[in-house]
RNA sequence: GGGGGCGUGGUGUAGUGGUUAACACGCCGGCCUGUCAAGCCGGAGAUCGCGGGUUCGACCCCCGUCGCUCCCGCCA
């Protein structure tokens, strides 16, 4: 080794001993005859002192050195001088007085400074990741990323768990997102896809009898991107036999409370993760991934103004729809500007309007546009009803169950934000079960799954599959938190006669079946055993525990929103010879 | 595919239809033996993302384009 300790452990004890170090030039302050610096290696920071008087020769090797450059540096520990401790640092009481000092490695400039926390293009971070990668943020990031995962690792290994790795090349399915493609050259003409989760092959490690299997998996999705997806993520993938769901929600809120605990700088808000249906997780936060860590709940005030002077709530009262509110306490005061704003928020998300009320702080009197055409009584009674203080706000909506359920949801986050209610200062995981097993919207007159096919439907739903599809639930589970999805699963079918009947109200032909999925449906012929899983996001987990605003901030060398990667200028042409073995000619682009 | 935001020395920002394009950090040189965001003195460094247009004159206004980013569509 070059070095005999880290740059970070040194400390009190270790005074009198004589020690190398080896890292990077951190800041260099010059007094004339003494010159300071900080050693920085992954570990810390010690500050080494070359004294012109102790040593000539270090002096001058230290002359010549700017940041960054790459030192081994001997010397001796000593307590720093009376009231010159430093106690921003964990090496604050020492200091290693140099006896000898040795480039082993010049830098240029860096076009950034490492040592600062300060904000950089992004684009120019990522063109220079490996110096990005340098500073205290990634480092931090990367370090809490670890701890996740060592501890995902050790705690499914405690319980039985076979961490077993399936292929990256694999077979495209026309479902769900679109694949990544990888040409092959022996085959002309046809493509491996690379997986998008491994959500077929460790059913298949189920029917296998493997039990319980888990995979930190790298996962492939040729989607446009988001703060939070990126094309290539990473998923704990798991998979349990002979279990029922709550065993798989009991397990991974035990992992998830003990990797929070174990890696995270964020605290968790509870450790008991509340459960709660879809169905209530629309009906009160007006999505399926609800950030409970705020009220602002949707309130239903149709019976309310179902027969008010104003027309377009007692129109879509008596066609069925609902008219909902949500209560933002102390926003009464907002100006015509700021309500333009959320009124253009609303719009976006579909409304065709936005009707609002707001409760004087002092005289209790109640002004918006469409308080003429109510009684007191009736504005009395939505008041109590959202529970509105004097100086709150009432954002209404009414149309469509699903455009209101958007709206106020689109307008709880909004106001959440605004009143500094999303801070990322805890973690508030929640679970949605029960969801539908079929989405609302018929595709082509056939039921869409609102999972995927595999999704078992409760039991006890099982004969509704015949009469009321719609009303079928599932076992199909999400883990949120702070309104992220964070994982999603289910139990699975796992019997072909139950199996057929979903395919068929789908709409999948026996063919089409069996091309896609006959490997899957002939290995479940062969003695499956009851299943369930689970995949927990890696990325947006670790990011939320981070406190981080994307995902990019956890991953080591991420992609831009365009799936570029700055660095080494990803995706690029190849050589014509390649592009001839795999047997693969090149339309020319519209645009050129 | 669509919409929004951003683009000014190496970095982060300020800026106005006519300026010598400003400030901080960094960088270079000098001074300094107890600094730790060292300090002090001096200096270099910008065709204001790119192209076109309007104008007597554009960093500023308009159009296009490229890059980064956020959102919708898409995607568990």
């Amino acid at each position: 080794m070059l070095k005999t300790h880290n740059c970070g452990e040194l400390r009190r004890e270790h005074v009198g001993q004589t020690v190398t170090l080896a890292g990077w030039v951190n800041r260099r302050r010059d007094m004339g005859g003494v010159v300071f610096f900080d050693l920085r290696d992954r570990n810390g920071k010690t500050q080494v002192v070359v004294n012109s008087g102790r040593s000539q020769e270090a002096f001058d090797v230290v002359s010549q050195v700017q940041r960054e450059y790459v030192l081994q540096v001997t010397g001796e520990v000593g307590l720093r001088p009376e009231g010159q401790d430093n106690p921003d640092l964990p090496t604050g009481e020492i200091e290693v007085t140099a006896d000898s000092v040795t480039i082993l490695n010049p830098a240029k400039t860096p076009p950034f400074l490492i040592d600062r926390d300060e904000v950089v293009d992004e684009s120019l971070r990522l063109k220079y990741r490996y110096l990005d990668l340098r500073r205290e943020r990634l480092q931090r990031n990367l370090t809490i990323r670890h701890k996740a995962i060592k501890f995902i690792r050790d705690f499914l290994d405690e319980r039985g768990f076979l961490e077993i790795e399936t292929p990256i090349l694999f077979k495209s399915t026309p479902e769900g997102a679109r694949d990544y493609l990888v040409p092959s050259r022996v085959h002309p003409g046809k493509f491996y896809a690379l997986p998008q989760s491994p959500q077929q092959l460790k059913q298949l490690l189920m029917v296998a009898g493997y039990e319980r299997y888990f995979q930190i998996a790298r996962c492939f999705r040729d989607e446009d991107l988001r703060a939070d997806r990126q094309p290539e993520f990473t998923q704990l993938d798991m998979e349990m036999s002979f279990v029922e769901r709550d065993d798989i929600l009991d397990l991974i809120e035990e992992l998830m409370v003990g990797m929070v605990k174990t890696a995270s700088i964020v605290p968790l808000a509870y450790e008991k993760f509340p459960r709660m249906s879809f169905a209530e997780a629309v009906s009160r936060y007006g999505t399926d991934r609800p950030d409970v860590r705020f009220g602002l709940e949707l309130t239903d005030i149709s019976d309310l103004v179902a027969d008010s002077a104003f027309r377009v709530f007692s129109a879509n009262v008596a066609a069925g729809n609902p008219v909902k509110a949500i209560c933002a306490p102390g926003c009464g005061g907002y100006s015509r500007k700021q309500m333009s704003e959320l009124e253009a928020l609303a719009k976006d998300a579909g409304a065709k309007g936005l009707a609002w009320m707001a409760i004087h702080p002092e005289t209790e009197q109640i002004r918006g546009p469409i308080v003429k055409f109510f009684s007191v009584e009736q504005l009395i009674a939505i008041t109590e009803r959202m529970d509105a203080k004097p100086g709150d706000l009432i954002l209404i909506s009414s149309d469509t169950e699903l455009v209101v359920r958007e709206v106020l949801h689109t307008l709880r986050m909004e106001m959440g934000k605004r009143l500094g209610l999303t801070d990322t200062n805890s973690l508030a995981f929640v679970w949605i079960i029960d969801f539908p097993l079929f989405e609302e919207t018929l595709e082509d007159g056939h039921y869409a799954p609102s999972h995927h096919m595999f999704t078992m439907p409760k039991r006890e739903h099982i004969p509704l599959l015949d009469t009321d599809p719609h009303a079928v639930l599932s076992d199909q589970y999400d883990l949120v938190c702070n309104g992220f999805e964070v994982a999603g699963g289910s139990i699975r079918i796992a019997e072909r006669p139950l199996q057929r009947k979903i395919m068929e109200l789908i709409g999948f032909s026996m063919e089409e079946a069996m091309e896609q999925f006959g490997h899957m449906l002939e290995a479940f012929e062969y003695g499956a055993p009851p299943h369930g899983g689970i995949a927990p996001g890696i990325d947006r987990l670790v990011a939320l525990m981070a406190g981080e605003p994307n995902i990019r901030e956890v991953m080591a060398f991420p992609k831009t929103a365009q799936a570029t990667d700055l660095m080494s200028d990803s995706p690029s042409e190849v050589a014509q010879k390649q592009l001839d073995e795999l047997h693969i000619a090149v339309k020319e682009s519209k645009k050129a």
